[in-house]
DNA sequence: CGGAGCATTGATGCCGATCAAGTCTCGTGG
DNA sequence: CCACGAGACTTGATCGGCATCAATGCTCCG
């Protein structure tokens, strides 16, 4: 009925029996974490990069922090203190501008990085939701900068970093300005279906964590709207899908569909 | 009947009169400026930066190239080298999909960034093209990021630049979201008149250096939209405009109107 | 002065928003 | 275990904003 989750496999980890236990400030309690057995270490940190050597013992890397669905990791506002990695889970990231108006900027999954959007500032301009219970590694982004002072391929990690989010949010506003209904959400799928299998799980079938509404939100359509262009390509047999499980049957024809949204 | 432009003030360039005088290949020749004197230098470098120590002697800073109105600073799919400054005149950035379809990511102008888009890859994910002649200022890259090592100032500074065209990047997708047609030209021409202000030039009075077609590229609408909507702002009597020439007479009134379009 | 590119304005049509109704799913408590 | 209710989803009907098509006017440069 389900399919295999990131958290399932991670770490199966009891919220409330934990919470039972321990911490009594369980969705804040911090966990302290190996990088060598982290399954999102090689979209982390360069290649190569001693994470041990680096900083594990001075309380850089490894600072794991759980947060329920619904939950935010920061929000908008706030003073920026780390960039996170999602390490279990899936997010939201979402701009809020005067008149209470939404945009989801984008559903970051396990190994991407959260918060670049406070380095400019020192504040967050973003919300960063869980769309489910997760888990995310917390880096305090001072102890990074003065880390890559001498560390040539730190520095350089951290900018491509942000430049490919520069390129992803560009290609965004390429399939909000020009693109139809139709093309956007097929972009969308395309892009999961992508990043999925870049992280070793199924390119074909996936189950969507976000709700239509976040959808729409996101590509700047109705969640109406994307409920029917779904139900359009279920019919042109492109792709099948019960509620948020999908499974992609022709991607050759989606491909065709869209003029893309190379992003990640 | 033309506003005071950045090219009139900044350097009375002679195209054509230097053309025949010295350089061959006018349009690549380079010159060599002192930062120190330079206008867009408090937009640059982080504040007490001293470029002279840093690099003017190994060529790093100064490095000068005029662009012609039309052409290009570089290509989508060139190999990144250099972060560019617009120092005199101004460009857009334009991503271009499979599809050819065209989408202008910014209008970037003096004392502002340009090139950020390739340092993810390596290669130039956009197109960046001057709107009229204009001067910019390379920086090479990986010069600047050696530079870097022992100077936290500048480490942050370059990630600021680029958080901040991240958060800029996220507004434009938040207009194309969720703004109609008139919000997205009101909160565009807020932008422009700010950015104007900020360099010491009128929030009130200036000249658009892009088409009404570019305009439309750049916020998702047609070139009649954006016509239309110029005309019905006039209408409303927030602005009044003739060609190019745009003169804000109700600022608050525009402000009213918009979401907002918060960058730079 | 002539022509090319740019801009304005009008008429029409379509895509997606909006409004509305009904179904499905899942968590909760009886 | 089932009943219930709230939120999520689907599908239909209608409406409106913007794209599209078209004609004309304007501006600037050679």
């Amino acid at each position: 009925m389900y399919n295999t989750t990131f958290a399932e496999i991670e770490a199966p980890i009891k919220w409330h029996a934990q919470a039972s236990q321990a911490a009594p400030k369980m969705a804040l309690a911090a966990d302290r974490n190996d990088c060598e057995h982290c399954s999102s270490r090689k979209f982390c940190m360069p290649e190569g990069f001693d994470t041990k050597k680096a900083g594990a013992h001075n309380g850089v890397f490894g600072n794991m922090r759980k947060i329920k669905h619904g939950d935010a990791i920061f929000r908008a506002g706030e003073p920026f203190r780390n960039l996170y990695v999602a390490k279990v889970g899936s997010f939201k990231t979402v701009a809020i501008d005067n008149d209470g108006r939404e945009q989801i900027i984008g559903f970051p999954i396990a190994g991407e990085f959260i918060g670049m959007d406070g380095i400019g500032t020192g504040v967050h301009a973003f919300d960063a939701i869980a769309l489910e219970d997760g888990i995310v590694c917390s880096l305090p982004f001072s102890a990074l900068i003065e880390m890559s002072e001498h560390d040539l391929s730190l520095r350089s990690h951290l900018h491509k970093l942000m430049s490919r989010e520069l390129v992803r949010e560009s290609a965004l506003l390429m399939l909000m300005g020009r693109m139809t209904a139709i093309e956007r959400l097929v972009s969308f799928l395309l892009n999961i279906s992508k990043r999925y299998a870049q992280r070793g799980y199924s390119s074909h079938d996936f189950n969507l964590r976000m709700t239509r509404d976040e959808i729409g939100c996101h590509l700047g359509l109705t969640l109406e709207t994307v409920s029917r262009s779904l139900s359009k390509l279920s019919s042109l047999g492109l792709v099948k899908c019960a509620g948020k499980q999908v499974s992609i049957i022709d991607m050759a024809g989606l491909e065709q569909v869209s003029g893309h949204y190379i992003p990640h």
